[in-house]
DNA sequence: AAGACGATCCTG
DNA sequence: AGGATCGTCTTT
């Protein structure tokens, strides 16, 4: 059904954030689970965490055990426990030291990033996994989308304004 | 050492 | 509307 698609490199994820999780959109996130098994999953939603300034990025919290893998690198996984029960998949962005990453919220199939994480029995040890090196989880490049929609995040009232306000949830039609 | 609080989801 | 559930960060 669908081409082999190409490898995304680190490349990808070592650009403007905004631009990275317009571009995820559309993209084939494939998953080798444990069991042997491999599924590709469409992303259909993504929202951009946009580094140290920005009140609602986890980075904005400063140089932590917690946030230290945003501060690395673009093209790492950076995962962690919300509420004591659901692993959320984000992809770190930019160059060293940025602080950023696109939270991916949506797949074909499993709206929400809770869901989607335990779709992909996420856990701890994904903390840090190169995407272009992985064996269990990487992206593969797809035909590029056209239209997108974006919004207000989600669940960042604390951050305040302007942050709750700019529009960096990303979603297809 | 103890408390507060989540980038959520499910049930009633 | 409210509970589950626990790691991380903040405050004693």
């Amino acid at each position: 059904m669908k081409p082999s698609g190409k490898r995304l490199s680190a490349d990808f994820f070592r650009r403007d954030t905004l631009t990275v999780a317009r571009e995820l959109l559309g993209k084939n996130l494939i998953r080798v689970f444990s069991s042997g098994e491999t599924r590709s999953y469409r992303i259909t939603e993504t929202e951009a965490y946009c580094g140290q300034d920005d009140l609602a990025c986890h980075a904005s919290k400063g140089l932590t055990k917690r946030t230290q893998v945003m501060f690395g690198p673009g093209g790492r996984i950076y995962v962690y426990l919300i509420y004591g029960q659901y692993w959320l998949l984000n992809f770190v962005t930019g160059e060293a030291g940025d602080g950023s990453a696109v939270l991916i919220r949506g797949l074909q199939g499993f709206d929400g990033p809770g869901r989607l994480g335990r779709e992909l029995q996420l856990d701890r040890s994904f903390y840090g996994e190169e995407l272009a090196l992985s064996s269990r989880l990487w992206l593969e490049d797809a035909v590029p989308v056209s239209d997108v929609k974006a919004s207000p995040r989600v669940g960042i009232h604390y951050a305040g304004e302007p942050w709750v306000s700019m529009p960096w949830r990303l979603k297809l039609p």
